[in-house]
DNA sequence: TCCAACATACGAAATCTTTCGTTGACGTTA
DNA sequence: TAACGTCAACGAAAGATTTCGTATGTTGGA
């Protein structure tokens, strides 16, 4: 019975994934407050939530206190590149180049940031060429 | 009552979409037969998404001919910068860079692939510095 | 003409997602 | 100790997604 690998979190459940990267280890409450400041959201709501994905393996959770703690169980960096993986698959035939250049003139980076890509790059045909 | 912009795909939806994209306008027969080289999926089950897809805006159909022929309603382009953007917005809290370089170290591109990306990028540069 | 093949339409079931009301447990304090 | 605020648990409802069975209409040949 092997362990399924967690699954794509839904759109509310990557909400709360990102507070819970933010803050570091958090309470329902929280959690339920740092969302409030963007959006309306209840209490029981984001309560619910964090129960599902505790079941789902995307969060894990520490009892030890009354309030429990809630906390991501997977690093900010390799969701995310799950999460890129999956759009690559599902809408670019899993080319990372048409991916990555969709993205670069998708969005309007700044200088410096096109710069901090191209550095980026460099190492990696660097790395490449080694 | 501003159309709203076509929703984002599921992903059965998705699916659908890569096979228009790569075939051009196609009866559903098409898209179906498509498919199933890589997925089992009911001829109506097709027929129904892409009955529902056109509800949505996401395709149009053409009814002239007994086999009604359906046909992306955004081009490949527009709908991945789309998915790139919203990909953007809901995990990396809208910051391009941060998304280009995941998706660089998320991958294992090819140095083909790498130089590739390098002109787009020193071209999306020499347009800023313009 | 009549039938088999193929087409769309419709409805419904199964599942997943999102939301929230209610309940009961637990502590704090007046 | 009794009342009050906070907490987790649970269940249920509403909507979205996915799948497919069945009904019904059309068409091209035998």
């Amino acid at each position: 019975m092997a362990d399924k690998p967690t699954p794509r979190p839904t759109d509310a459940e990557l909400a709360i994934l990102r507070v819970l990267w933010e803050r570091g280890p958090s309470t329902v409450r929280e959690v339920h407050d740092a969302l409030s400041s963007s959006q309306e959201t209840g209490y029981t709501t984001v309560l619910k939530l964090l129960q599902i994905m505790t079941d789902k393996g995307i969060v894990v959770r520490d009892e030890s206190q009354r309030a429990h703690i809630y906390a991501s169980s997977e690093s900010e960096q390799r969701t995310q590149r799950r999460l890129i993986g999956d759009l690559m698959d599902r809408a670019f035939g899993g080319s990372p180049s048409k991916l990555v250049m969709q993205a670069l003139s998708a969005t309007k980076a700044s200088a410096d940031e096109l710069t901090a890509i191209r550095r980026l790059l460099d190492e990696q045909i660097e790395g490449d060429a080694k």
